[in-house]
DNA sequence: GTCAGATACATTAGATTCTTATGTATCTTT
DNA sequence: AAAGATACATAAGAATCTAATGTATCTGAC
């Protein structure tokens, strides 16, 4: 399976920011690499979405870059900064609270038979 | 805290399907009390969301409407229809499958130190 | 009896966030 | 030499929401 495209929205910013937060500092095509591994292919990061998404974060102040070349290939590493780790704090335990209250809602029983 | 907004962002299809599977026919504003209710004011599903998303459903086919009069005033009752209850249980699953995936991703283990 | 707040429908402009497509360039493997 | 992977990026368009606005009726408090 894989997920529908608007269950995605809304939580891949969530997502770079942890992953940056396990990883210390990580490229984007590594972060589309391991999310799609992570997820066994259910979730596929599409470039078009990823891109924009790392430069909002750098333009708010919760990530800082360095560029390394590898060969004569540019790679562009992205690190956490410490507003960028209250932030995921932040929008991590948000996104766990979401998801307990979905999971009561999609379980509850009928009001009126 | 109420989430912010972007988290509800392809769920709220699937929240009105499952509210309507579980209670036979529902009208617009008693979904949003509804959801209010059971979620203590986390979630707030604005009209300006649900009523275009109940006539994307029922132009979908995945839902029926009949209207009733209170007193002078318009009340319009959703009920799920047969391929309405089908895909209620694929987004239901699909939404419980996607969390799950999230929650993994969300506690995953740093791979470089 | 009147006025505020709740009930109940609806639409629209604008914001946000994604997909799909496209572009550029380098590296690796066959 | 060519195909596929690596690696960055942008842009047009689609989808889905918020906030604002509109209309109208009902109810309870004063």
């Amino acid at each position: 399976m894989i997920y529908s495209t608007e269950l995605l929205k809304g939580t891949l910013k969530t997502i770079v920011l942890k992953l940056l937060a396990d990883n210390k500092k990580m490229y984007g095509y590594e972060i589309t690499q391991r999310v799609k591994e992570l997820t066994l292919d259910k979730i596929q990061i599409t470039e078009g979405a990823l891109y924009p998404t790392l430069h909002a974060l750098e333009s708010d102040g919760l990530v800082t870059t360095e560029t390394e070349f590898i060969g004569k290939r540019v790679r562009k590493y992205y690190s956490l900064s410490p507003s960028g780790k209250n932030k995921t704090k932040e929008k991590v335990s948000e996104l766990a609270d979401f998801m307990d209250t979905m999971k009561f809602l999609l379980d509850i029983k009928p009001k009126t038979a």
